[in-house]
DNA sequence: GATGCCCGTCCCACTGAGTGGGAGGATCCC
DNA sequence: GGGATCCTCCCACTCAGTGGGACGGGCATC
């Protein structure tokens, strides 16, 4: 098959996940043709496969077309990380929430993105994120908190390629402070007037395995109040994660 | 191959998505052996796709064996009728649970099945259902709302089948009761102990799209006084979807 | 109502992707 | 060392999956 082009995905499995990546990332919907050119997939094949994936209700037809099914919201309720988190969480959460009143996170690393895991809204509008969303790694307080402690190199090598070198150094200075303080910040570098604060969460190996977060708006919110107040709560969090496990 | 038994999966997707049903099922973890028994499919053909979806983050391993990874929860979380139900009843259950302060539910119908796709914990410990979790039709409070107001025949058949003539009648007699007042409930059919009352949301052709429940302790609460708080709630719900749909 | 365009689905001969029995390695317990 | 249980890898075979193209329906535009 397409002899012309190498890396496009010949196994089904690669096929059906690239469907359902393409899907999810057509926020709204899609439909049959434009999966298929964005997937490098023929037309017959995509509507096969997603005619069969409707049938199993992993995906679903509305009227703009195709979206996420049933069975896939199923399955993510059940994803293994995101529930031990929330179990330890929750109560660290609603302490800190009494105590700032702004819009929360705890996201976890995946590839060289964020995921946020849980998500309170606080008064920011709109939310700029939700359980579920991935933000970046490099400007996030979630990302930096998490990056300044990893031992692996490759993402962290993935993350600095693309900076140039005066960047370079000021960003692996900036992750010192993290280290040295345990708290990271993002100054309005992801979304425009809103400031994060994050403190990561370890595991017993003092591996970074999720980061918690407070943000909220730039003109009104007193990082240096937030700060001790992450800082605590990622401590509980890691604590409760430890015992969790035993 | 495999000609002796039927119905067994033959082709690549089903496979794979058996799989994932079953590793879904398997709360906790589950080890390859397992799921090659559980699904029929050959040890060597499930440690291949297994592989093949950890490598894509569908699934994970732990120490324990396989479970849910983390791009699952990316894909559930964009789910489609769970993100519009969220989006139209977040108000709605603040509402209504500052009036009762007991544990909510939202869930819409999925086979033969009630899917929860939003869960407010209210006193209740533990708490019975969570966002994600099946519970069966036919007894609970919220799968008896949705049923009322089908007028899918096939799904009514299924639920009806398997119950003795008289339950059958009785059964009928309860869902014409709930048709005429808009409200069904559950007096510890399903969780020993727990009375749900619930209410359909209709679509604007008035076919039942979800169904809105408070769930409390048999001993004191008073399912009286919830019948026109969740009939209110589930009104409102409904006129803000058609809201949001125009 | 004829023409053109863009949908999505279906058909079916061809073929290479997927298969799975069995070998092999790792780990654990007796 | 022997036995049990786990998972992964190999590779010749073959049938499940493929995709070009035909088809039918919806919707403007002329």
């Amino acid at each position: 098959m397409r002899s012309a082009l190498t890396g496009e995905p010949v196994s089904v499995l690669d096929r059906i996940l690239a469907i359902l990546d393409t899907v999810r990332e057509s926020h709204g919907s899609t439909t049959i043709t434009q999966l298929a050119l964005a997937t490098g997939i023929p037309k017959s094949t995509v509507s096969r496969l997603v005619g069969d994936l409707v049938r199993q209700r992993y995906l679903a037809r509305t009227e703009h077309g195709v979206v996420i099914g049933l069975r896939l919201f199923e399955l993510g309720a059940r994803a293994s990380t995101p529930r031990r988190l929330s179990v330890a969480a929750l109560p660290v959460l609603a302490e800190l929430f009494n105590a700032t009143g702004e819009h929360l996170n705890v996201a976890v690393q995946e590839g060289q993105d964020m995921i946020s895991v849980i998500s309170v809204r606080g008064r920011l509008r709109p939310a700029p994120s939700r359980a579920g969303v991935r933000v970046p790694s490099a400007t996030t307080a979630l990302g930096k908190a998490v990056l300044a402690f990893t031992e692996d190199e490759a993402v962290l090598r993935d993350v600095l390629t693309g900076f140039e070198p005066d960047r370079r150094h000021s960003f692996e200075r900036e992750l010192a402070t993290v280290r040295a303080e345990a708290v990271a910040i993002d100054r309005c570098e992801t979304f425009p007037g809103v400031v994060g604060v994050a403190s990561p969460v370890l595991s017993p190996e003092r591996l970074p395995v999720a980061a918690i977060s407070v943000a909220g708006p730039e003109s009104d919110m007193d990082a240096n109040r937030m700060m001790p107040l992450v800082r605590h709560a990622a401590l509980v969090l890691t604590h409760r994660l430890a015992l969790q496990t035993a």
